[in-house]
DNA sequence: CTGTTAGCGCTTTCAG
DNA sequence: CTGAAAGCGCTAACAG
């Protein structure tokens, strides 16, 4: 249809800048203007150009686009898992955030391992992205290398890591596990258990079961209830299972922690499904804050983190640098808020 | 660090393959082919190219590149919720195929909006992605048109569309819940009752009412029994209330299907919460094979869906167009299969 | 307000 | 196996 003048065949390429400008009787450089909101054209020129536009069904080519002005558009942001809701909500405050601003994300997921990161980070920062979200502070030594040579900014999210490589959007993992031992002890109990996964590859896995281990011994209580068990992340149904593990080895243990709320929901499933009465036979908590534990019955106590913002400061912190309000100034660390929910499983 | 013989103050500009090719003493050409794969380039040559990118940390600019090569490696999806478990599936399906082409994965969600699906499908159009792959076939009259003069595949997923833009890889949501019904009818129920979202924008959801309502029908059963709660996708809080108002309004229903997992497992908290004994006094039955329906207790019953299938053939049918295996031979459309899982909940 | 010229960083194409 | 020239589609910069 239409697009003749070609000596090419039949085959409609998309139509480009000049065939617009071509059909509205302008430059290719007016079209540019009238695209971009912002620009001084004049209104007759404008309507011819968006009837070009809108007959050729033509879509401005960003790549192109980005090449001339040396601005991509893109953001990258890379979390462990998509299929994790607190990680989703971390994905979709980034995205809120980006919308107003023209920012395009592009999204990755590691799988929870740093090799499948380098690679993502490395495949991203090909698109040249303008910015970077990561989670957590655990990279590669390459990975660090490409991020830095990149020369974009960086916000790691969702922990403190020791060593940030540019800013910080995120809680100590640590702190807030040991305060919902101290929550918990307050309320009586002192035989506590912990269900996590095996592997370390899950850092903030692996800072909320030191930030267990570390309570339980200040506060003088009985220790060495650690039950781990399945890859991270652990799901609800090795959730279950790593119950069954801890009942028989310790089953006088009063209350158990685990990593997150689709651990302490298997649990609590497993737990219901052997007669068991939770909280007064055996007292249960999470992590996360998921849907599924405020929901569930009983509901489960957790600790409320905020997924959301994280995602969306995380992103604000980038805009800022990325539009040039500061100059980069120096290693920012913005700490998220988290507060431990009681319900009715503790 | 280095890259000393430029004009520019101290900034360090990311350096280019012109820098490689200067450094490693070749051609930029050479470092181009280098860095493919499957190019002819001399041992040596390719050592000190890429020597010389290791110590630059060098990464590949693949705009500029796609922009003179005329493939971008992009491929577009756009789900209608990122936070869902069942999408976040699909999600994984399509990357995880993608994986070994090089294509990169242009993630977006709609909110369950053609509105902003219309404005998703224009800012993906703008990246030049290879194909794109779309949830469900409504869209706007506007969104059918770029995308069929943008000139690449589209697959439409998760519904049979009967007006389908190109491929379709999907099942028929209407016969998935019609089934569900007669699965259950033969067990002996016969007051049938439904949960789901107020408007039509789930096209899914309404699907599948209407797919309840004709089964009811066709079996003879007594109707009516609909309650409608909440702006899709209607959450697990929301199938606690919805529940409510059905036992309000019809206190006899035997058995009550829900539009997803999510709003079953609201119900039957809601119920426990109760004291009602499920499924004695009621049945309860969700949609999407959730891992929460799979490990609650009782477990729901529920109506498997290969979601992450979905997503891995929705990506093989791209690629396979992309990759010219096939001239794009008329209107595929794959059938994806589904089956009612029996739980404890029934 | 609009046009012209140049060039973004890479790959295609054609020579060697 | 390697290089040189040309240009992808757009926008910055300058001119008018």
């Amino acid at each position: 249809m239409g697009k003749a003048a070609s000596s090419r065949p039949i085959e409609s390429q998309a139509p480009t800048m000049a065939d617009v400008a071509l059909r509205a009787g302008v430059s290719a450089m007016t079209v540019s203007r009238a695209l971009k909101e912002g620009s001084r054209v004049s209104k007759a020129t404008r309507e011819k150009i968006m009837a070009a536009v809108n007959e050729l069904g033509y879509v401005l080519d960003q790549s192109a686009g980005s090449l001339s002005s040396r601005k991509t558009g893109f953001v990258a942001a890379i979390v462990p898992s998509i299929n994790n809701s607190n990680f989703a909500d971390t994905a979709r405050g980034i995205t809120d955030e980006l919308e107003s601003t023209g920012l395009q994300l592009l999204l990755g997921y590691t799988d929870y391992t740093v090799e499948k990161e380098e690679k993502l980070i490395e495949a991203m920062l090909r698109r040249r992205p303008e910015g970077i979200i990561l989670t957590g502070g655990a990279h590669t030594e390459r990975a660090r290398k490409l991020l830095k040579s990149a020369g974009i900014p960086v916000v790691e999210t969702w922990e403190l890591p020791s060593k940030p490589i540019d800013q910080v959007v995120g809680f100590s993992n640590e702190e807030a596990m040991g305060l919902l031992v101290k929550t918990l002890a307050r309320k009586g109990y002192r035989k506590f258990g912990y269900i996590g996964g095996t592997t370390s590859r899950d850092t903030r896995g692996s800072q909320r079961r030191e930030g267990f281990v570390r309570a339980i011994e200040e506060l003088g209580l009985p220790t060495g209830r650690l039950v781990s068990f399945g890859v991270p992340p652990i799901s609800i149904e090795q959730g279950g299972q790593a119950i069954v593990s801890m009942l028989e080895r310790w089953p006088d243990t009063e209350a158990v922690l685990c990593v997150s709320d689709l651990s302490a929901f298997g649990a609590l499933m497993e737990c219901k499904r052997r007669g068991m009465k939770v909280p007064q036979d055996i007292a249960i908590a999470g992590f996360g804050d998921y849907e599924v534990a405020a929901f569930c019955h009983p509901g489960i106590t957790t600790v409320n983190v905020d997924c959301y913002g994280i995602g969306r400061q995380a992103a604000r912190r980038l805009i800022q640098v990325i539009r040039g309000a500061e100059k980069k100034q120096g290693q920012e660390i913005v700490l998220t808020g988290y507060r431990v929910v009681e319900r009715e499983s503790t």
